[in-house]
DNA sequence: CGATAGTAGTTGTCTATACAAGTATAGATA
DNA sequence: TATCTATACTTGTATAGACAACTACTATCG
């Protein structure tokens, strides 16, 4: 059975292009985004229907209008308006606005006896191993940890963490059906207390995360440099 | 000066208009809303704008609309169906098995200023305020304290909060639409390390809740000892 | 130089109209 | 009776135009 085209209204449309030029890039935080009379005319729609587009686009968060000024791309801001649990880390990826990234670890490896457990695996299996540390204008503000299942992303290890986060390529690889997290208030170790210079004693945010492709296993690990909250904001879906 | 008389769009009396009937109890769940034509034709209004008004309910989950057959009320559903943020208050309320809870404030007072913001509340209204610990086995795991719009649930003051919790009591008045979660790590103030037997320098983890329920606002913030961790497992929602 | 007025561009609201798409009902038809 | 059809009503989308409210900028005036 073919899959049936799906029509989309104009205003969808629309809708559709300005997310796309902000997820790619095109458009960055603060950058002004076309007019309502200027999508208008770019997609032969009368300015009601780009006012339609732009509106619904202020509500879910993804730009600010400014009467008598103008339209400009939301900044990320923690708490947006995201999805539910998966936000936590997409939020948390966000967050800030990460500029770049050290990767110190990057390789496969045999896996521990610890993690094995809660990946389902055998000791000994294999796994890819990562740790990153995210930088926001040279200063770390988070330190991850991952261990993936080679079955979930065998490509992992080919892929350049400096243009696509870890986080963002494993959702376009493997569907995440379910997902668990642990959060914890901690004093980090020193070594982590290096990379995000964060001072003895200052409590930090330490959230795990299992999640599950049908049925192999990724954790993922990260600490976040303290003061710093984690905002996260929900809908509820009625029905 | 005396404050200017706010001056209202047309699409706005209307959406008034139609929650008036609706909380009122003019108009009950299931019921029919007026049609766009109809509510034009009392307004003096165009359909379009009856139409704006409409589809804002719609999206604040006030009514719902079928095309082809008309308007209703929605069902206030009180959280029956779980959902993932509401799971966070959840499970940490039931975390651990909460045997006994020791009331150390429950009464009305008058608003401060920076409570009254978050609530969306002038200073000095009433708000009732409660700081309850949470007790396992005669140790205190959680203190929480609480600022509920006495418009959301009128009798909370009379609840007996050993039998039953806040959470639980709010989530059978008050419809939860919307929630705001704030996860941090803190090093929390010296009565609360009492209560909770932590020592100075012990990181803990605060949870500071808001939730909406229509226009109303409560607020909920928790202190949960150190080392506890919290757990939250949530099923991602495809589409 | 500083203040003012004008102007162009933007978003916010509203109207009147049109057609598409979905539903329910009554009436006609096989 | 069962099924189809026409119709009336509803919501969904889209247009073209209008005016209001606001901002940023420029030109002018004192």
């Amino acid at each position: 059975m073919a899959r049936s085209e799906q029509v989309f209204a104009l205003y969808e449309k629309i809708k559709k292009s300005v997310v796309k030029d902000i997820e790619s890039g095109k458009l960055k935080p603060d950058d002004k985004v076309h007019s309502e009379t200027k999508l208008a005319r770019i997609f032969n729609a009368s300015r009601m229907t780009a006012n339609r587009a732009l509106k619904e686009l202020t509500e879910e968060g993804r730009i600010v209008r400014v009467q008598g000024v103008g339209t400009f791309v939301a900044r990320p801001k923690p708490g947006a308006a995201l999805l539910e649990i998966k936000s936590i880390a997409k939020e948390i990826a966000d967050w800030g606005g990460v500029h770049s990234s050290q990767i110190l670890v990057l390789k496969q490896e045999k896996v521990k006896e610890e993690i094995a457990q809660k990946m389902n695996l055998n000791p000994g299996d294999a796994v890819f191993h990562s740790i990153i540390v995210h930088k926001d204008k040279g200063v770390g503000v988070q330190y991850s940890e991952r261990f993936v299942n080679p079955k979930v992303a065998p490509h992992y290890l080919d892929q350049d963490f400096n243009k696509i986060t870890p986080s963002e390529y494993l959702l376009q690889v493997a569907p995440v059906q379910e997902a668990e997290h642990i959060i914890e208030a901690v004093n980090c170790k020193r070594q982590i207390q290096k990379h995000l210079k964060i001072k003895p004693d200052e409590p930090c945010m330490s959230l795990k995360r299992r999640t599950w492709s049908f049925d192999m296993v990724a954790t993922y690990s990260i600490i976040i440099s303290p003061g710093s909250r984690y905002k996260l904001v929900g809908k509820f879906i009625r029905g």
